[in-house]
DNA sequence: CGGCTACTTGACATCTATCAACCGGGGTGG
DNA sequence: CCACCCCGGTTGATAGATGTCAAGTAGCCG
């Protein structure tokens, strides 16, 4: 097998930015690939078990997280179609992986993809960006974690959300919630409870409003007025 | 300039291990290495501002942190000698860096140093594998952040800090804390008081004993009490 | 000796969790 | 087709943990 240019690249892993393989990667690739799919609260990969495949999403959502033996749970971060679901330079996976609906994934025996991104420097410097994305984005979160109010939070989370799933299509007006209240709350480190009760208190105060299959931002579209709750993070 | 033999490696990035150049190695860098020292309580790199330089670690302790506009702050890790204070990957700080006490670093220029890394595999692989630590212990961090109650980040904390500082000299029953209350508290999402009732608490309870110069941890050397009342992370 | 800083301790306030009841939609089975 | 149940979500009452505010102590350095 001779893999091919180098030219664009690859897969990310948990970044903004969605890039494409040429067709020689493509087909490099491939060659190993096993597209598979998941029902719903599929559990995918398990924490602390070897690594031998690397997935990558796409299609549907999935959640990583860490959880404590009396079962409190703390997610790390959403995964949309594009991102990896585990990091393809660990030797066991860091997190457990659970699709929130149905979904797929493409998997890549791990040696070989390794192999292939070495031999490829471009996407080797690729990965390792996407990466350092990851820790990047878990840092934020620890200050939000550690030093940020329940609306705070939420407020951020959603504000980050909207503009995450936003690269497919304009930022709009409209946020789709596809993940459940627990799941939020577990993103958090909240309960259900306070998030129901947030999401009262911001549609009194007429700064969303909260319908099936997620919230309406009210207030100019270019800039909801929820924005003017938002936790005042330096960084992004 | 030549770049020498690839053999062992290099420096580390918040990971456990400390690693060694060989001579070669040693030589290439220290050609672009300049050493500095720190002040107490210097900030040496502020988040948000181009990584142009890449600073390792030699004697002292610093906090990585990050801060909201209105001064809360949350620490995202303590780095001892041998870290790296951000990686060589980012193109801009990622966190700020403080000095606790004095403290000394080799600083180099980061065009280079980064050439240099791919110019050694093995060191580039090291690289990762320690950045990739960074990324696991963030996220370990943010179980214990959004999930743990005040005790259970407290005595994580202590037990970590033991095992991490341990790396010099065997795991001894007197844990030394150079850091303040405050430091800690922002570490851990809580607040001096907080500590300080903590620490009067498990000297009540005959858990540890509080010195001076850090903690007395009573009970079996290799199985202190305070292990008792560990959070139950899974991972490690 | 005085004043500074880090830390401790106490009284009290507040936020969020907990517990419990309730609501509503969707699917299932009679 | 209707009744029921189950699940996810909401809402309310209450409790508990941790933050806040304030006073007080101890060590350190000038």
């Amino acid at each position: 097998m001779v893999y091919g240019s180098l030219g664009q690249s690859l897969f990310l892993f948990g970044s903004r930015k969605q890039l494409v393989m040429t067709a020689a990667e493509q087909h490099d690739v491939s060659l190993v690939r096993q597209r598979i799919s998941f029902f719903a609260k599929t559990v995918v990969v398990i924490e602390g078990e070897p690594a031998d495949s690397v997935y990558k999403l796409t299609h549907g959502i999935a959640v990583l997280y860490k959880i404590m033996a009396d079962g409190r749970r703390q997610i790390v971060s959403f995964a949309l179609p594009g991102d990896f679901l585990a990091s393809p330079f660990s030797d066991i996976y860091p997190c457990s992986v659970e699709a929130i609906g149905e979904a797929r994934a493409d998997q890549f025996p791990r040696g070989p993809f390794l192999d292939f991104l070495w031999s490829h420097r471009e996407n080797l410097w690729q990965t390792i960006e996407a990466s350092l994305q990851e820790t990047n984005a878990a840092r934020d979160h620890m200050l939000l974690l550690g030093r940020g109010t329940a609306e705070e939070k939420f407020v951020e989370f959603i504000v980050n959300w909207r503009a995450r799933i936003g690269r497919t299509g304009a930022l709009a007006s409209l946020v789709p919630l596809p993940m459940s209240r627990l799941d939020i709350a577990d993103y958090l480190g909240l309960t259900i409870e306070t998030i129901s009760r947030l999401l009262a208190k911001l549609e009194r105060d007429k700064v969303i409003r909260v319908i099936p299959e997620g919230l309406q931002l009210l207030g100019p579209v270019d800039r909801p007025l929820l924005f003017e709750r938002r936790c005042e993070v330096l960084s992004v």
